[in-house]
DNA sequence: AAAAGCCCCTGGATGC
DNA sequence: TGCATCCAGGGGCTTT
């Protein structure tokens, strides 16, 4: 479900209410990707001294120690003093002064770890190798020429991979494509310059627009407020697979790349 | 080093 | 109605 913006969407959702709290408890329910990685009763009287945000990460920073936070794709964090009894599928549950924050996630492939600080070797292993924050300066469209032309591999399996750019995931790596006009298909290293900024400023609008219109709720997104996001609504292409392209009309192809849909229209995309 | 495949897991949609 | 199959927003690990 998350890609970087419902990531972000969520940190907003939370980040000021959770501020300052005092960590009461924690429990982990059936196992998620990875072990915790302390005992949860170590994290008790500690506070919240900030929500940030790593490609789809989110780092909630203690007065000592982070928690690495992975909503791998169906899970969603809800933050609230009224929480109804937790289910099947509540799989981690902080309770703090400022209310409880919990995360459901029903195919269990996000993640909550703990380390002493996000330089240590075990965080180092999950965000190490990220490559640049497309919504931060940092994301400059001379470096990104440089590391799409180290791949060979199709430029939708590079944008996925994470390691050039971070947070763009499989409905976004289809939007921004579309949006650049580059088929997804093509050889990463084969783009040229004015290309890769074409793709450079598709990727920066189509995530700031996509955070601003609270994410894409697909299946079962919400934000920890409970707010569903309206971005799908605005897809030109993902999951339009033989609808009229609302550009030219054309039928929206689908192909199947590193067992992930993909979804472009043949004509808008034609190199 | 990079690329391609496999796999983790549950649930909803579709087809017979 | 029941059962099998396919598909889903991610990404680490193993094999080429």
């Amino acid at each position: 479900m998350p890609e970087l913006p419902e990531v972000e969407v969520t940190r907003l959702s939370f980040a000021d209410r959770i501020f300052g709290a005092k960590v009461v408890s924690v429990r982990m329910g059936k196992a998620l990707r990875w072990p915790l990685g302390c005992n949860p009763a170590l994290l008790a009287g500690r506070t919240v001294r900030a929500v940030r945000r790593r490609g789809k990460y989110l780092l909630i920073d203690l007065d000592h120690g982070v928690l690495l936070v992975h909503l791998g794709m169906s899970g969603s964090l809800i933050f609230s003093h009224q929480l109804p009894p937790s289910g099947v599928h509540d799989h981690f549950e902080m309770v703090t002064t400022h209310g409880t924050l919990r995360l459901n996630d029903p195919r269990r492939f996000g993640a909550v770890v703990y380390a002493s600080s996000d330089e240590t070797p075990e965080a180092l292993k999950l965000l190490g190798k990220l490559g640049m924050e497309p919504l931060s300066d940092d994301f400059d469209v001379n470096l990104f020429h440089v590391g799409l032309g180290r791949r060979k591999a199709a430029i939708k399996q590079v944008l996925l991979a994470g390691d050039v750019v971070v947070g763009v995931g499989n409905i976004y790596a289809s939007e921004v494509l579309f949006m650049a006009g580059i088929r997804p298909t093509v050889s990463s290293s084969r783009l040229s310059q004015p290309r890769v900024a074409k793709l450079h400023a598709a990727i920066r609008e189509v995530l700031a627009r996509a955070v601003a219109a609270g994410g894409s709720t697909l299946r079962d997104f919400s934000s920890a407020s409970g707010k569903v996001g309206y971005f799908q609504l605005e897809a030109m292409v993902y999951g339009r697979d033989g609808q009229p392209c609302r550009v030219c009309g054309s039928h929206i192809k689908s192909v199947r790349q590193g067992q992930r849909a993909t979804f472009y229209c043949p004509h808008c995309q034609k190199f």
